[in-house]
RNA sequence: CGCGGGAUGGAGCAGCCAGGUAGCUCGUCAGGCUCAUAACCUGAAGGUCGUAGGUUCAAAUCCUACUCCCGCAACCA
């Protein structure tokens, strides 16, 4: 079983870009999985707990439950508009995540993890959270942004991190996959070594913050945003789930032959999922061999700059999936960023790409070749005879595509998968281009060959509509209705082989399927 | 000596881990085609792959030093 998760988002704002490619991202991995024939289950949800969120609905004279439930829905909207099909929701304020998340807690106390003891520090009043040196500015005061800043005693409640963090060196250190990409990994160990072992802090007097889950053994406290949200990957994976809880079989997610794998960004890794959450498991009980592996994604710069609210550069993909498109915002999203690194958004290359690889190149093959089908063979497609060199050549175009794109999508590389695609599309174009059935068509002679060339064209472009379907979900069914092949929707790769179309196959109605984006604004 | 990333033809990027004729998209210029979504195809110009060394038969790729840019630096989601 292929076990995918994404981070929880923080209902604390509206979504933004970053929001969307990382559940774009997940959504076109499980997709392409399911493709490849295996099981899968895709996990995402929002973290609806904590401090800020507190804050926020007090702000705006709202209880926080209401608060989060109307964030909540923004989401859930949004994911609905993108194509998102999640097949497990993860709401921090679950009452199955409550009770899993304080099994946990009490397990971890019976097993000496956690303990009370008194912390000292520079508190923020107005921000209402502990300061620590980093907080200085240059002159190694604190700042006015905090306000009144004051030093109190505080007593909390601590998870042993410590003892976990020697082992956590040599797993990271013996597991290649641990964390993807690999430099990704160097950094977190270096973050290790260069820390001192201590301990987390894991719970937060409800005197300050009431909105979060009471820990089980003290009702004075209530948990730790952190501690509560990562236990999400496996409480609504239904570990150690009550029966009748409607949720999954943890031992068929998680422990079945295939790790899991966490799709973060880059900002999340350290500490909280490298350290605290890989700590957390170990201490759970959870083997090596049990780990999940984190794949880490970059994020969306707006020229050049980090999105910000401060920066007022944050985008909106709704906005965006209205004004261009679905397909043109999930195409964009896959294919204009290698997973792992960072990317700048842009909205002209966004339209360009699309119009330039789906519009002019594969919507219009498929478009052009039904088209001349229509035409000059009535309809009717015929696989012809003998296949000549450029047939050949065509066909291991073909499977050498495949290929590429399989490898690519196996490194969670979708840009490189799509890439290998558009090639495939232009190797077809220029195919078209030599062998001019317009020109065949002219002499009744010539026939046969005529419906071997457009068979070529319209086999390939049944193709790659099985391939884009992970990322364009819907768009397959466009090309399908077209070509009139409507169980190319349920195609696995295995059954991706030369001749999917009979043999004197009758098409659909040729229409685009992708039409141009036209801008008029110059920008 | 805090850590990581980046520097590749006009623009944006891939390639680097596993060295072997420098690749993709856009843009520019010149042709071709007409089946098609003013789409498609061919060709050309344009790069000493940040700088300086080193290893090697061979370096964008490995090693060393340096310059500039970005991000991060565990109880702040």
């Amino acid at each position: 079983m292929f076990f995918l998760t994404t981070a929880i988002d923080y209902t604390n704002g509206s979504p933004h870009i970053g929001h969307a490619y990382e559940k774009i991202l997940a959504d076109v991995l499980t997709r392409y999985r399911r493709l490849r024939g295996d099981e899968a289950y895709f996990l995402t949800g929002v973290d609806q707990h904590g401090q800020k969120v507190q804050q926020t609905a007090e702000k705006e004279g709202v209880d926080p439950a209401t608060f989060v439930a109307e964030i909540t829905e923004r989401f859930t909207r949004l994911w609905e508009t993108l194509g998102i099909e999640y097949d497990g929701w993860a709401a921090t304020t679950d009452e199955r995540h409550k009770s899993s998340v304080q099994t946990i807690l009490s397990s971890l106390k019976a097993a000496n993890q956690l303990y009370k003891k008194s912390h000292s520090g520079h508190y923020s009043v107005r921000q209402e959270q502990f300061l620590s040196d980093r907080d200085r500015n240059e002159s190694g005061e604190f700042g006015p942004e905090w306000g009144e800043v004051v030093v109190i005693e505080e007593e909390n409640w601590y998870f042993k991190l410590s003892e976990h963090t020697d082992w956590l060196k040599s797993y990271l250190e013996q597991t290649d996959d641990a964390v993807i990409p690999a430099f990704r990994k160097t950094e977190l160990l270096n973050a290790l070594e260069r820390n001192p072992g201590t301990d987390l802090c894991i719970s937060r007097p409800k005197a300050r913050l009431h909105w979060g889950i009471e820990l089980p053994f003290d009702s004075d406290f209530v948990t730790y945003v952190w501690f509560d949200a990562l236990i999400n990957y496996v409480s609504f994976a239904g570990y150690q789930a009550a029966p009748g809880s409607e949720l999954p079989d943890f031992q068929k997610l998680w422990t079945a032959n295939e790790r899991p794998i966490h799709l973060i960004g880059k900002d999340i890794l350290v500490p909280a999922h490298g350290i605290y959450w890989l700590c957390m498991l170990h201490a759970m009980g959870f083997a090596d061999h049990e780990m999940p592996r984190l794949l880490v994604h970059g994020w969306w710069n707006i020229r050049g700059e980090k999105m910000s609210k401060s920066l007022g550069n944050i985008v909106d993909p709704k906005q965006l999936a209205e004004n261009f498109g679905v397909n043109a915002l999930r195409y964009y999203l896959m294919r204009d960023i290698v997973t792992g690194k960072d990317a700048d958004f842009d909205p002209s290359r966004l339209v360009m790409l699309y119009n330039t690889e789906l519009a002019n190149e594969l919507g219009n093959l498929c478009n052009r070749a039904l088209n001349m089908t229509q035409r000059f063979t009535a309809g009717v497609l015929h696989r012809g005879g003998i296949p000549t060199e450029d047939d050949l050549a065509l066909q291991k175009s073909l499977i050498e595509t495949t290929g590429d794109y399989c490898r690519a999508m196996d490194d969670f590389n979708v840009a490189a998968a799509l890439e290998a695609i558009s090639r495939h599309v232009v190797h077809c174009n220029g195919y078209a281009e030599r062998m001019k059935p317009w020109e065949l068509n002219k002499n009744p002679e010539n026939h046969a060959r005529l419906a071997s060339v457009l068979y070529h064209l319209a086999e390939s472009v049944a193709h790659c509509a099985v391939l884009l379907a992970p990322v364009l979900p819907t768009a397959i069914e466009g090309l399908a209705t077209q070509l009139n092949l409507p169980q190319l929707a349920s195609l696995h790769l295995g059954d991706l082989r030369w001749g999917l179309i009979p043999d004197s196959h009758e098409i659909g109605k040729p229409a685009p399927v992708f039409p141009r984006i036209v801008t008029t604004e110059k920008e």
